[in-house]
DNA sequence: AACTGCCAGTCGATGCGCAC
DNA sequence: GTGCGCATCGACTGGCAGTT
C-alpha cells in the first residue's frame, strides 16, 4: 500500500484544475444507481477476488483500473492500524530546481513518477497476494460462521452470538462513532469493551421501562411522559406544588427536548436510582456491569440518548394515533412488514454463506457473496396460501447476471442437501425446511449494487441503462472469475427443486 | 398427545439524511 | 444542533407443521 503521504498529495493535486487526476471519481462514494432504496450497503470489492491476471506491463501508462482508497477519507480503509496522513509533505513543497523544467511541471512530473511507482508496487503486491488474501478471508468467514453456531445467550438476553452476517455488520458499525468506556483508556477499544458497553446499554433500556412502570414502549400512553406547558412552566420556576421526579414516581417529558431542565433532572434521578440498584441491591447482576460504568455521568449520558428513542416511540404510539389512528396503524404495519422481509433476506444470506463455507468449489466465491450482502438476495417471496405448502419462490434481481445467479442457485442446493437426512428414512423432527423453488421471474425494481465486476451484471439490463445510471453504477472494468460455475444458461427450476 | 423446531411477526434499537 | 422520517438490524416469541 502506498504511504499515506501519497494520498494526501493526491488530494491536494485534485485542487489544481489544469491537472485533473485520473480516476478521481474513485474517491466519490456518494453516487449509486437509481432506483436505489437503500444506501446502507456499499461494497468495496477491489482485491480479494480471483480476478484474471493479464500480463502486466513493466510500467502501465495509466492506473485507471486500480481503485484509489484514501485512508484519510471517510471511505473504507485497507488497513485499520494505518495512522491518518496529517503531516505528509505537500506536493507544493517538492524541490523546484530540476534542470530544464518549469517550477510547475517539475514537481508534477517528479510527483507523478514517484506516485506511479508506489501505486504500481501496490498493484503488483496486491495481485501476487490475491490467492493468499482469498484464503485468509474464507478462513475468517468460516471461523465466524462456526462460532455463530456455538454462541449461547444468557438468561437476561443480554448476550448473543455473532453470525457471519452480523460480523459484516459489526465491521461496518465499527467505523461509526461510539462512546465506549474502554477498560484501559490508553489502549484501543477491544471487542470485550464493545460487548460490555452493549450489555450496559441494555440495562439502561430495561431500567427505563422499569421506572416508567411499563413492560414495553407500546404502552407509553400509560406511562408518565406527557407534561402540559403549565406543568413545565411551574417546574422550571420551582413553584410550590409543581411536579417532583423521584424513582418511585418517575416521569419524563416526551413533548419537549431531552435537554430540557425537566428531562435533565429526570436523567439525574435515573442515574442515582440505577447506580443504587446495581451497587446496593444487585440488580442486573448477571450483566456484570464493570466498575467503570458505575458513576452518575456515565449513566446519565446514555439515558439521555435513549430518551430520544423513547420520544420517537411516543410519537408513534401516542401522537400519531391521536392524530389519525388508521394512518398510524397502516404506517406501523408497513414498517413491520418491511422489517420482516429484511430479516428473511438476512436469513437467506446466512444460509447461503453457511452452505458455501464447506463446499469445495463454491468456497472460492464466499468473499464475493459475503460482500454482496442482503441486497443481492432474492427480492420477493410469496406463500401459497391455497395449498398450505411452505413455498417461497426465489425471485432474482433483474440486474443480476446469469453467472452470479447460478452461484446463488448452487448454494441453495447445497444448503438443502445439508439439511436433508440421508441416513434411514426418518425425517428430521419438527417443521421441514421451507421449499424455495427458483423461478425465472426477476424483480426489475430491485436496487442494484454499485461497483461490482462487469460480468456480475446482466448484460441486457446493463445495456438499457441511461449514461447517468451507468456512471453511477461504477462498474469495475474487469470480469470476475466465475470459473467452472459460469454456465451459459441458468438451470431449470425443476432441476433446482430436485434436492 | 407430546414434542420439536422453523418461520413470520413483533419489539427495541441504531444510524443516516434532510429540513429547519 | 435538533427533530423527524426512513431503512435496517438483532433478539425474541407465538403459531403451527411435522414427527414420534
Amino acid at each position: 500500500m502506498p504511504p499515506p503521504q501519497f494520498f494526501t498529495a493526491l488530494k491536494n493535486m485534485q485542487a489544481w484544475p489544469q491537472f485533473p487526476v485520473p480516476n478521481s471519481t474513485a474517491l466519490d462514494t456518494s453516487s449509486c444507481l437509481l432506483p436505489v432504496t437503500s444506501t446502507s450497503h456499499t461494497p468495496s470489492i477491489p482485491a480479494p477476488f480471483p480476478l484474471p491476471t493479464p500480463p502486466q506491463p513493466a510500467r502501465p501508462s495509466t492506473p485507471t483500473s486500480t481503485p484509489i482508497i484514501d485512508p484519510t477519507s471517510s471511505g473504507p480503509r485497507m488497513s485499520s492500524d494505518l495512522p491518518p496522513a496529517q503531516s505528509g509533505p505537500s506536493p507544493r513543497a517538492w524541490p523546484d530546481d530540476i534542470s530544464g523544467l518549469s517550477e510547475v511541471v517539475a514537481p508534477l512530473l517528479s510527483y507523478f513518477s514517484s506516485g506511479m511507482d508506489m501505486l504500481l508496487d501496490s498493484v503488483q503486491k496486491s495481485q501476487s497476494k490475491s490467492h493468499e488474501t482469498i484464503m485468509k478471508e474464507i478462513s475468517t468467514i468460516h471461523k465466524h460462521l462456526s462460532t455463530s453456531n456455538l454462541a449461547a445467550k444468557d438468561q437476561l438476553g443480554l448476550g448473543g452470538g455473532e453470525s457471519s452476517y452480523s460480523f459484516r455488520q459489526s465491521q461496518k458499525k465499527a467505523t461509526k462513532q461510539c462512546h465506549f468506556v474502554a477498560a484501559d483508556p490508553w489502549l484501543p477499544v477491544t471487542s470485550q469493551d464493545k460487548q460490555e458497553h452493549s450489555v450496559f446499554l441494555r440495562c439502561i433500556r430495561k431500567h427505563t421501562l422499569t421506572l416508567l412502570k411499563i413492560s414495553g414502549y407500546k404502552y407509553l400512553r400509560n406511562a408518565k411522559c406527557t407534561l402540559s406547558q403549565q406543568q413545565v412552566d411551574q417546574y422550571e420556576q420551582g413553584l410550590p406544588g409543581c411536579l417532583q421526579i423521584t424513582a418511585t414516581d418517575f416521569m419524563v417529558d416526551c413533548l419537549h427536548n431531552q435537554d430540557s431542565p425537566f428531562n435533565q433532572d429526570a436523567a439525574t434521578v435515573f442515574a442515582e436510582d440505577f447506580l443504587e440498584k446495581i451497587t446496593r441491591h444487585s440488580w442486573y447482576a448477571s450483566a456484570k456491569i464493570p466498575e467503570r460504568y458505575c458513576n452518575h455521568e456515565t449513566i446519565r449520558t446514555p439515558f439521555i440518548a435513549h430518551l430520544a428513542y423513547v420520544k420517537s416511540r411516543y410519537r408513534e404510539v401516542v401522537t400519531a394515533v391521536d392524530e389519525d389512528p388508521d394512518n398510524a396503524r397502516r404506517a406501523m404495519n408497513a414498517r413491520l412488514q418491511k422489517s420482516s422481509h429484511g430479516s428473511r433476506k438476512v436469513h437467506l444470506l446466512k444460509m447461503r454463506l453457511d452452505a458455501m463455507a464447506d463446499h469445495p468449489t463454491l468456497q472460492q466465491h464466499l468473499p464475493l457473496i459475503n460482500d454482496l450482502g442482503t441486497q443481492a438476495m432474492s427480492s420477493d417471496e410469496s406463500e401459497d396460501d391455497v395449498r398450505r405448502t411452505i413455498s417461497y419462490p426465489h425471485v432474482y434481481p433483474a440486474w443480476c447476471s446469469q453467472q452470479l445467479a447460478t452461484i446463488l442457485w448452487q448454494a441453495d442446493d447445497v444448503a438443502a442437501a445439508n439439511t436433508a437426512v440421508s441416513i434411514g428414512k426418518c425425517k428430521k423432527v419438527g417443521t421441514q425446511l421451507q421449499l424455495c423453488p427458483h423461478s425465472t421471474k426477476v424483480n426489475t425494481a430491485a436496487a442494484a449494487l454499485p461497483g461490482l465486476p462487469r460480468n456480475c451484471y446482466n448484460t441486457s439490463w446493463l445495456a438499457n441503462l441511461i449514461p447517468h445510471q451507468v456512471k453511477a453504477l461504477r462498474v469495475q472494468d474487469m470480469d470476475y472469475n466465475f470459473g467452472s460455475h459460469s454456465s451459459p444458461s441458468l438451470p431449470t427450476p425443476s432441476n433446482a427443486m430436485q434436492s
